[in-house]
DNA sequence: CGAGTTTGACCTGCGC
DNA sequence: GCGCAGGTCAAACTCG
């Protein structure tokens, strides 16, 4: 699992944490001002209308309140999944580098087994229950291959900040797809094997398919970093 | 001037 | 063997 996938989670908590202290803050807001008004004792008939509107509006602001939170458990439920999965399968990857480097090496540079690896969906965006189609994950088979994962992006331009720093090195137009794919290297390369392909979705331009093949063998550039180099 | 991007040419695998 | 499609290379170009 490529730790550009970590930072997608990593927007996804803190949308959550945002989301849910933004309702928080909100409500606290609203308390807070509920109590300033009442303590003041005496009200215009303008406030006392506003209260009134406030107090009718209240049961549904808390019904959405309860859904908010429902839904906020939920993705936090997923989230802890993901990263338990995440962990377990880096353990693996660690643990056979460590066990036989260079067979493991010398797999992971067999292109043509690289491209029936075992093809898996880490990050949709929400987007699986929508029906945005997936590779279906294969059954893991004996020999240890990279990884390939793909994610599916909303994104504006073919630009995403995923953490890591890539350089193009490709564009090619695909069959079926009016879009280009553009191929990229981490810039590590060729330290790091990790490469991307970025590419439109047929069926949403919108939505930006990226396939990650690899894992990269170092760590996660700073943002500071990021910005010195001008982080694609 | 160096690093990154663009783009046409080339390579390779696969199906027929 | 041939043609097609995807992937990569590398020279030319752009930009800061």
């Amino acid at each position: 699992m490529g730790s550009s996938t970590d930072s997608s989670i990593i927007s996804l908590d803190l949308s959550i944490g945002s989301l849910q202290s933004s309702i928080n803050h909100t409500h606290r807001h609203r308390h807070e001002n509920s109590e300033l008004s009442l303590s003041h004792g005496r009200r215009t008939k303008k406030e006392e209308g506003a209260v009134q509107g406030t107090l009718q509006a209240e049961p549904e602001m808390a019904e959405e309140m309860r859904r908010v939170v429902e839904e906020n458990r939920r993705l936090a439920g997923m989230l802890a999944a993901i990263c338990e999965r995440h962990r377990a399968l880096r353990a693996q990857v660690i643990e056979m580098m460590s066990s036989s480097p260079s067979s493991f090496m010398a797999s992971a540079m067999k292109k043509r087994k690289f491209e029936a690896a075992v093809s898996q969906v880490d990050v949709v965006n929400g987007r699986k229950e929508n029906g945005w189609r997936c590779s279906p994950a294969k059954p893991a088979t004996e020999e240890v291959r990279p990884r390939v994962s793909k994610v599916y992006i909303r994104a504006d331009g073919l630009l995403m900040k995923d953490g890591y720093h890539w350089r193009k090195y490709g564009q090619k137009v695909i069959r079926d797809n009016p879009y280009p794919r553009a191929y990229f290297r981490c810039s590590f390369a060729p330290v790091c094997p990790v490469k991307k392909k970025v590419q439109r979705c047929t069926e949403n331009q919108s939505v930006l398919v990226v396939t990650y093949e690899g894992e990269h063998n170092h760590v996660q550039p700073s943002p500071a970093e990021l910005d010195l180099n001008g982080a694609s």
